[in-house]
DNA sequence: CCATGCAGTTAACAACTGTTCTCTGTAATT
DNA sequence: AATTACAGAGAACAGTTGTTAACTGCATGG
């Protein structure tokens, strides 16, 4: 059903590719609420009134970063999650994976870590949205899980949202390993990795207990 | 030792006061990389260049915000993880103390949640830095838990760290609760309270199973 | 092939920003 | 009582901001 769009719609599409770009790229040192439309179409190489063409503000652009940035974070927590049931060497690897994205989209995860709790609305609630459907996949995958036999639907959603915000807390710690002088870098990686590891498996333990 | 300081002084930090308090309040509705030094003087009825002899700029002023935000939490950390054992009542009366700590302090709440990952680096520093102390204080208070008894200094610092994490996830929360309707406030409060009050019981099961 | 639509431009606006310099009043020191 | 220190005021600066209007050129659909 995808009709090849012309070659106008697709500058368009193209400049719109760039403004996200350019604002992903400015929001590293600042964060959204202080973001400023010229800023970004300055950034571009194009006049500030074409910003308008794409969005009505930049709350509106930081919505659609929201988009862009959890559908790329959206395979990742699924596959995390579906690896993750206790034994040691899963929880390793789900970690890995964590880092792994955090070392393919810095610039994502920074946004996300940054606006959920930040100064525009609209942003925080299109993130809170996001994260509640990640949450909700997650309980999904969870109750196929054996280990999760006699579960009520809230303690398993309670897990979920556990999980998910431990993710988000150790991607953000990821983000920081990478942040500093490069000479330590892997050592801070790794400590990272194993601390998020052992909190893991930690959970996990819980989980196994819960029913007692 | 401490000296009644004059009247002159007195006014100097009368202002200086007035100046954090309204940037907490402006901290409200945006983030502190765009919080304005006029916006802030303004509020308070005094001149631009009044600012100066206060702060160097309103990143200085953010971390003179984290002390002041982070002290009030000070108190409420180790008390709550004091009690923090095990026990269904002990876990609801903690979970009960942040309510009440965010009720009593939302700007404070707001202001650590959204500056945590923010776009001014010194207050990040600041931030991670008392957090930092916090999960000390919390991995000291944990080890003269009999329950600790075979762990190793590592492991009570990610338990301690997991702890003031699922602490600040939770005051969020409580405050994302209070920020709405005033309708059903009461009812997504209790809801905060019980999710947390879970989770807590969870990561308490993995921890009593940690040895094995 | 021509008329229309629309992405992007140019120019201008009032309002705002951080920062500097100069000045004033008064509490504190001598 | 005279002098000093210093919190805060006032005015001015160059630069920035979001938004409006009228425009231009070109891909598109009739």
């Amino acid at each position: 059903m995808s009709h090849t769009l012309g070659i106008r719609q697709a500058q368009k599409q193209k400049t719109r590719q760039a403004l996200l770009d350019a604002a992903l790229g400015l929001l590293e040192e600042q964060s959204l609420s202080s973001l400023g439309l010229r800023e970004v179409t300055r950034a571009v190489g194009v006049a500030p009134t074409a910003f308008y063409r794409h969005f009505r503000s930049t709350a509106d652009l930081g919505v659609a970063l929201v988009e862009e940035a959890l559908g790329s974070l959206h395979p990742m927590i699924r596959t995390t999650v579906s690896t993750t049931d206790d034994s040691q060497e899963r929880i390793t690897r789900a970690i890995e994976l964590i880092a792994r994205h955090v070392d393919g989209y810095p610039a994502h995860v920074r946004f996300i870590a940054r606006e959920r709790h930040g100064g525009v609305q609209p942003v925080r609630e299109a993130i809170r949205e996001q994260l509640a459907r990640f949450a909700q996949e997650v309980k999904d995958e969870l109750a196929e899980d054996p280990v999760s036999e006699g579960w009520s639907e809230d303690d398993l959603l309670m897990l979920a949202h556990l999980y998910v915000d431990q993710m988000l807390i150790t991607a953000s710690l990821f983000l920081e390993a990478l942040e500093g002088p490069a000479e330590e870098r892997e050592e801070r990686t790794r400590n990272v990795a194993q601390v998020a590891t052992r909190q893991m498996r930690l959970i996990g333990l819980g989980r196994h207990h819960w029913l007692d």
